[in-house]
DNA sequence: TCGCAAAAGTGATAAAAGTCATTTATTTAT
DNA sequence: ATAAATAAATGACTTTTATCACTTTTGCGA
């Protein structure tokens, strides 16, 4: 992944006015782009840890980052598969706590730091980003919502079924049309799942069977989307 | 419960500093004081439904309230207990959606609605009262996603304790610094666990029996907290 | 205060999902 | 290119939790 010269202003960048900052002030974007850190994570490593303090957001130009939460018995839930035009890092920063989850790359990822005085500064300033922040917050508040009540009554099969079309909503497919986006591991999927490991493979064989779907190592064809929709069972 | 005359302006209340709007401006609390209307919701009484549009926050100032979505096959999952000085109704205006849950008295409750325009107009202007909203919305995320997380990781029985000490941190406890200070059925208290009413029942009787609780009808003494927070196994 | 409806409680059983052990396949590093 | 490590897959088994059917208790309205 190479930086391309017309992505490193934030003015220029393609991200501009898909992210939280499409309504914000062009005064302060110009001051955003002056203070902000560009970085480039490569796979697998981490932006930030639970427990540690956060100094910024994170703004995603390119690439694609799983955010997480450690159980108690050390097993990981993921919470939130973060895409480029995100966001991340702003939960624990307005609730001035330390991070209450990881945020590790899950492809080589390019990453704009703002740090937290900046951010704050123009937050308060700028109520047009001020209110797309609350509608972000309010946004997340709802997917939690729903998944905690998913989690607390669906079975597992309906649960992965709605995991595969959410990868694809954020995601995408790639340019056949048919394989998700994204490269993650049977563990990766059962976290996001909230399952087992070995149950999320078994139930994957299941979907590959019933020809829902099909597996070539870790490409993921959604082959019958309808079907696959009517399997997650989803009234909402 | 009667309307208590210094309780009766916004100045006066005595949730007043106990609420979102203890850092907002006096100029925007009289215009609030100005618009507001009260009203009183019997126990078992809807304030929204699921569904209909917001035209208006609410603001507590007596009362019990639980707010909760209804899930695929009918059954409800509580995903907020409201007290006095908490805000709700807040989550569905600023997405710009419908409600997405429903709100519930649980016992005879005092209330405000603040129309729409004017919260919305006041948070534009007030980045005090702003930021305090940004706190909140972070908050709840954060509560949701790590309910999320033990709904995904945790056994019924370190749930039922849990939710059993949330119930205390929200509602505390009667004078005898014992009994929980409100009275949820049982179906209640599996909805907001997320299990089945009888597993809870049981649950609840060998908490009993354990002598960690009382149980005397809907009164719950928590007779042993340590106890019971080592049931819970929270790490966090 | 009686009678009825709703809620609480209980037992038996079934289904769902997790765990453990092991094999097979795929990456990764040297 | 190959060995070692990691991930995926599979089967047997156990545990957890839900469901169903039923009894008992409680609370409420006539």
């Amino acid at each position: 992944m190479s930086i391309h010269p017309d992505n490193s202003t934030c003015q220029n960048c393609n991200q501009r006015f898909n992210s939280i900052f499409c309504k914000a002030h062009e005064d302060h974007v110009n001051q955003i782009n002056d203070q902000k850190i560009c970085n480039v994570y490569k796979k697998g490593q981490t932006l930030f840890n639970e427990g540690s303090h956060p100094f910024g957001v994170f703004c995603v130009s390119d690439g694609k980052i799983k955010m997480s939460h450690l159980g108690d018995d050390g097993k990981e839930q993921i919470i939130r598969l973060v895409k480029a035009g995100d966001i991340l890092g702003y939960r624990a920063l307005l609730s001035g706590e330390r991070y209450s989850a990881s945020a590790e790359a899950l492809e080589d990822t390019q990453v704009c730091f703002i740090p937290r005085d900046l951010f704050v500064k123009i937050l308060k300033l700028d109520s047009n980003l001020a209110f797309e922040m609350m509608k972000l917050l309010s946004d997340e508040l709802h997917r939690a919502e729903v998944k905690l009540t998913h989690l607390a009554q669906k079975p597992i099969r309906e649960r992965l079924a709605e995991t595969l079309l959410f990868i694809k909503e954020t995601y995408g497919y790639e340019s056949d049309g048919l394989t998700l986006n994204v490269r993650l591991s049977r563990e990766d999927i059962a976290n996001l799942v909230g399952t087992a490991t070995e149950s999320a493979i078994r139930l994957l064989s299941e979907f590959k069977k019933d020809g829902m779907i099909d597996l070539e190592g870790k490409k993921i064809k959604i082959m019958k989307p309808k079907e696959l929709l009517r399997t997650a069972n989803i009234q909402d």
